[in-house]
DNA sequence: ATGCGTGCAAACGATTTGCAGAGAA
DNA sequence: TTCTCTGCAAATCGTTTGCACGCAT
């Protein structure tokens, strides 16, 4: 026997509210957040439901998921990788930067690894402040 | 009234035992898992006690501090260098890889930034935990 | 009709906090 | 002595799971 696991295959309202919730928001959401933007939208679902459909979405790599200390966070994956920024340490403002993915990819092979995701954060000095 | 904050002042046994597993574990590793240590290496020590002296300690820069899935990691914060990881997210193994500094310098400099410091931690699945 | 997906609430595991006692200053 | 730090246990908080029912197929 081989159970497969065809899954998610049932069309549901919540499954669409849900997903369309995630990609409306665009950036990052915390489960919780996204339940509280459903159901102040009037959207009836519940909490465990988000829960468990985030983490189909993440399974299903239709959604990008990054840890912080309050808890875990989704974003629609319908785009580019996720992406990261480049801060300055003088004004705070951040642009965004692309990941070396080639080179993560690249240095996780090199070790047998499997990549399930990074961090990362470069801190330095925008061209005004610099200036300044 | 002005309780002001003079915070942590006072030596005692446990914050250099803390301090002291932080900086022999090298890596990053979670508040339960540095007690744990410190509990094997016959030094009893109250897992509240753990977490409060890793917060501080991050506070205070003298350790870096993650998040992932399962919860909050640190590590002692002295090299923070040229000196990255690659994580099994499951056991926890980790082994060194070299930065992308030419990427960064790459990226930086194409945004007219001036680098200052950067954090980069990849995270995955080590040959034997993807196995299993 | 046949389950998958959902909602609710209890269960969980990580981290925090209240409080009284121990030890550093 | 004084007051911070510690330990323990209860309290939080985000997330997961058991169950029974409703709805998509």
């Amino acid at each position: 026997m081989r159970p497969e696991a065809p899954e998610g295959t049932r069309r549901t309202a919540q499954k669409r509210a849900i997903r369309g919730a995630l990609e409306e928001a665009g950036e990052f959401v915390s489960a919780q957040q996204l339940h509280q933007r459903l159901d102040e939208a009037g959207v009836r679902v519940g909490l465990a439901t988000v829960y468990r459909q985030l983490a189909g979405l993440a399974a299903a790599g239709l959604a990008d998921t990054i840890s912080v200390a309050s808890g875990q966070l989704y974003r629609a994956c319908e785009s580019a990788e996720h992406h990261h920024h480049l801060v300055c340490e003088t004004c705070g403002k951040a642009v965004e930067i692309d990941p070396p993915e080639t080179w993560i990819r690249t240095a996780a092979r090199k070790h047998g690894y499997t990549v399930t995701g990074h961090i990362l954060e470069v801190f330095g000095r925008c061209p005004e402040c610099a200036a300044a």
